[in-house]
Parts: structure tokens; C-alpha cells; sequence
DNA sequence: AGATGCGATAGGCTTGGCCTATGATGAAAG
DNA sequence: CTTTCATCATAGGCCAAGCCTATCGCATCT
């Protein structure tokens, strides 16, 4: 059976009539009627009883009508949504960003987002590198924002920009006499995140620390890390971004001799079929965050 | 866009894998790919990422999975409800009937409707034989029992059988002591139906009596033209299978001489397609009243 | 009796779906 | 590191299904 084949049923018992049931649906008489009698005989019921000046639909045609109808408004629905959906740049765009930028990224590209792609309605996620890869995997993010690079054939990335680190020191720490760091210098007393924040790791590259330091505090989060800092347990390195929540929390910020930093990428599937909806929003993002990484390096944020 | 197509969607949906999908539906799966594309296309939405490894419903696709399932399975629906209603001698089945028929016909032939067939859902409707024209002719009945010819060429119909007439007779009337009563004898004091029932006509023709007895009492129904006969108000005739009901009445039944009658026949559109019902019921009427003609005749009702 | 309107039928054409064979790609295995 | 395997995409040919025009059959209306 055939979806045509309903609309032609619906057509001959709307019109009671082949010849303008016909010119309704675009097609000859002949042809209806050629449809209808085979839909009649794939029924095994007579759906129209004809004379040559009326044609009724019958008992059993009225009891197929209301199926027909759902059938066909559903494939009618089925377009409308198709249609709504065919903008790549709209619709739900599931997110994932590290929590190492979450906070201190979205205030200021929630803005320019909206206004460059009104339609699509962002879902922020935020979790670390590693789940956000499984999502990423597993279909249930569409992108991340990652300062790692990504690794397998199925994921691709592209890079938004460059975010220096800085050096966040105790207010009465000796260091903060420098007017900037060297990262070396960091290591004797330097804090670290958590296990799985891509920060922790960073971090201890950037400083040439190979392993954590034994015994020392980790802070869950970035904020309490800060916190950690500003209570004078030790150093560590900030992303640029969050030079602002640092300053607040009563930290002192160096530049780094070794301009240290990470980039930032949107990764996404290989074979993600809304490649133009990543694309707009990594370019809003880079282009909001243009010349930031001169800025932060040079103090000015 | 087609049905076929959305069940391959459904396909492809569930397996995730286009291989297993194309042989649920019993295709190839090159078929099934450009099948998918096509769909796409048609769409303007990606349905499905894949990779050689994973096949994964698009967000997209999965808002339309809904619609897609609500119009496979109304088609579904249509099949099944076609095939409950194949059956020509099962569903409703409206059979008009004339009143001075229906209560006496209906109760003999019930039980033999019932067993014989089953499925037929019969629905009475008693009205003047001009009505159920009416209705027939607008669909409103399947078919008719009536006493009368029908004219035009749209309505074909069928003698079941023959229903002579009796002479009615207040106990205390001159003829009853004839034991045939000439139909002629019956005019002088003659009560007819009221206008629109064909017995009216029928008794007036049987007795050559051109117009109605002029200032006569006329009975809306023919339980109380038998009253009124009872009564004593006069004579009549009444058709054969109302004998019984006559009798309760107190009324005394005579056959004719001439031996008028009514031949009751089962009227039906000529084109209407349930043919079959229409004789299958005409045929259990006209068995259950097999030689009952002779046997009122002859007095032996 | 001729004209008109309507649905059914016949014959030919084109499209669309289906198949097999093959290509392309990525992942797993030797 | 190459081979093999699994998977989806593409190509080319075939056939049925749907469509059209022309015509018929039937009933009605003039």
C-alpha cells in the first residue's frame, strides 16, 4: 500500500466524485480509477459504491477513512518537521565543555552566540576531557571545547585559540616580587588539580614536573584551587581566562618567562552531519576571543 | 514520499546497522542505502551518521522516528480494519422494513438470521415503504423488505414470497359464517391503513374499489386497524403473517375466493457491493417462509 | 433519438525501485 | 605494516508500477 493511495482515497471520499477528485490530486481519472480499484481489491472490500451520476463511500471505506487521515497527516507532519530541522544552524546543540573554562568562557560567548545564531538553542555540558570524549562518542554531544588535542580517527577538532597560563601567587609570596615568572620556578611549592582535569596535566608540563607532588593538597575545582592559592598553601598556573576570578579571590598574576598556555578546540565526530552548525559556532568563539592571548600575556585583561 | 520508505527509515533506526536493516525489510542494502539517501534528500536533513563502523539516528531523524511509527502503523491499522471488514456477510447490515410486515416477519426470522449468518450485525429500521426508498437511495439502508414493485433503475430487488391476504372480520359479522369470503363482499364496510402504507392501496385494489370509503375511520398502524375491526367498526384484509396477531385480537379470519395476496420482495441498490449479504439474507427470509403461502390458504396458519 | 457526463478499460510510455557487482574506507588481525 | 574483514556507497541494468491519451459503456437529460 501506498501513501498516495490514501491520498486518493481521502480525495474520491471528500469529492464523492472521480473526475474532481482527480484534477485535486493532479492526476487523470483514468489513473484514479485504476488506483482505486486496486486499492479496493488489495482491501478485498469495495470502498466506493459507483453509479454514473454518484459515488459513495462505503461502510467499510468510512471505517478505513480515519486511519487514512492519521496516516496521511502523519507523513504531513513528518515533513513539517523535516522542514524545521532542515537549518543546520538551528535546533539543540549539545556542548561539552572542561570545567577548567566553562565558568569563565560562556559569560562571555553566551552573548555573541545568540546574536549570531539566534536559532540554535545551545546546550552547555560540562564535564572533563575524558567524558566528554564518551559523550562526544556516544552521540550525546554534538561538540566540545577541549584544550587537549583529540585522538582518534573518529574525532576531529580544529583549534578556537590560544590561552596563556599565568602565574597565580599568595599575595606575600616571594615570587610576586617578580614582575614576571619563570615556570620552573613554580614547582617547589605548586598546587594541582584534581586527576582528570587536562589542567592538572598542563600544569605540571609546563612547570617540567613529570609527577604530581607527592603528598600535596588537590583541589576538586579551579575555584577552590584559587582559594587554595589565595590561603597561601602554594602556586600553581591559571588559565588566562580565569585571571578574573583569580584577581578576585586575592591572588597575585605573573606573566610566565616560557608563555606557557593551552589552546583551546572544538572537537566534533568525523561524520557529524551539522559540520556547518560547529563550524559557526568555534568561529564565533575564536572571533570573541581574538587577540586575547597578546592581551593575558602582556597582563592587560 | 512513501510508506516503504518510512518503514525502512524505522529499519534503520532500530538496527543502527544498515546490513541487518535492509534484511528485516527483505531488500538489498544497496537499495536500502539509496533508499535512506533519497529520504534525505528529500528531507533536506541528515537521517543518519555513519561510519563504517557505527550507524546513529541524527537528532533530526529521531524527532521524526515518531511521526514515521504513527503513520506505519495507522496503515496498519487500515490493513486490519480491511480485513475484518472483508467478509461481505459480516458488519452492519441495515434492513428497512414495512410496519405491517415488521413485526410479524422479524420474529420468525431472527433465530435463522442468527444462525445462519453469524457476523451480520442486523439493524431493523421500520418506516412506509416511500421512506426506505428514501433511505436507500441515500445510503441510509443496505437494504429493504417491502410489499411493492420499485420503479426506478437504480434499485433492483428480489420476491421472497407470497403473503395471501385474509378477510378480517368482527365475530359477529354476516360473512363470518362463510367460510371463503369473495373480496368483493368486503367493500361496503371496508377499513383501511391510513395514507402511505402499501397495504392500504393493496387492500382498496384487491376489493376493485378505486378510491378510499369515503367519511370511514382510517388506523395509523395495523394492530389498531385490528381493534377496530374487532370492535366492530368493520372489515378488512390482513396480510397472512398477521393472522396470529388478528386471532389474539378476537378477530374472525376467512380466506378469499380470489385469493389476493402481496408478494413481499427484498429491494437493494443495483450497485450496492454487498451484494452477497443482501442474498444470503433474502434466502433465510425466503426458506423460513417456504410454503407458508399455501399453508394460509388454506387456514392452517 | 441525440447529446452529455461519468466511470471503466486498453495500450503505450516513463519513472522509480530493485538487484548484482564493485568501490571506498576504516578497523582489526597477522 | 600489510592484509583481511566488515560496512556503507556507487554503478549499471532490469522490470513492475503508475501515468497518460484515447475510447468504451452506461445512464441521464434535452
Amino acid at each position: 500500500m501506498n501513501l498516495r493511495d490514501l491520498r486518493y482515497l481521502l480525495a474520491v471520499a471528500e469529492h464523492e466524485h472521480f473526475g474532481r477528485a482527480a484534477r485535486a490530486c493532479g492526476i487523470s481519472q483514468p489513473t484514479l480509477s485504476v488506483q482505486i480499484r486496486k486499492l479496493e481489491e488489495l482491501m478485498g472490500v469495495a470502498l466506493f459504491e459507483r453509479t454514473s451520476k454518484t459515488v459513495a463511500p462505503t461502510f467499510a471505506c468510512q471505517q478505513l477513512l480515519g486511519h487514512a487521515r492519521a496516516a496521511v497527516m502523519a507523513t504531513e507532519a513528518i515533513l513539517a518537521t523535516a522542514r524545521n530541522l532542515r537549518d543546520p544552524l538551528a535546533g539543540r546543540f549539545r556542548l561539552g565543555i572542561i570545567p577548567t573554562l566553562a565558568p569563565y568562557l560562556l559569560p562571555l560567548v553566551f552573548a555573541p552566540l545568540r546574536e549570531a545564531l539566534p536559532a540554535l538553542e545551545l546546550e552547555p555540558w560540562e564535564d572533563q576531557t575524558s567524558a566528554l570524549l564518551g559523550r562526544l562518542r556516544a552521540h550525546e554531544l554534538d561538540a566540545a571545547l577541549l584544550a587537549t588535542e583529540v585522538d582518534g580517527p573518529d574525532l576531529v577538532s580544529q583549534p578556537l585559540f590560544a590561552e596563556p597560563f599565568l602565574a597565580a601567587l599568595p599575595p606575600d609570596h616571594p615570587l610576586a616580587a617578580c614582575a614576571v615568572v619563570a615556570e620552573r620556578d613554580l614547582t617547589r611549592d605548586m598546587l594541582v588539580l584534581a586527576d582528570g582535569h587536562c589542567l592538572r596535566e598542563q600544569t605540571m608540563e609546563a612547570c617540567g614536573q613529570s609527577e604530581a607532588p607527592g603528598g600535596t593538597l588537590r583541589a576538586a575545582s579551579l575555584p577552590t584551587l584559587l582559594n587554595m592559592v589565595a590561603a597561601g598553601y602554594g602556586t600553581t598556573l591559571i588559565p588566562g581566562l580565569a585571571a578574573g576570578a583569580a584577581l578576585d579571590a586575592g591572588i597575585v598574576l605573573r606573566p610566565l618567562s616560557a608563555r606557557a598556555g593551552r589552546t583551546v578546540r572544538i572537537a566534533w565526530r568525523a561524520h557529524f552531519p551539522r559540520r556547518p552548525a560547529v563550524e559557526a559556532v568555534g568561529e564565533v568563539i575564536a572571533n570573541r576571543l581574538r587577540g586575547f592571548a597578546e592581551g593575558a600575556a602582556a597582563g592587560t585583561v
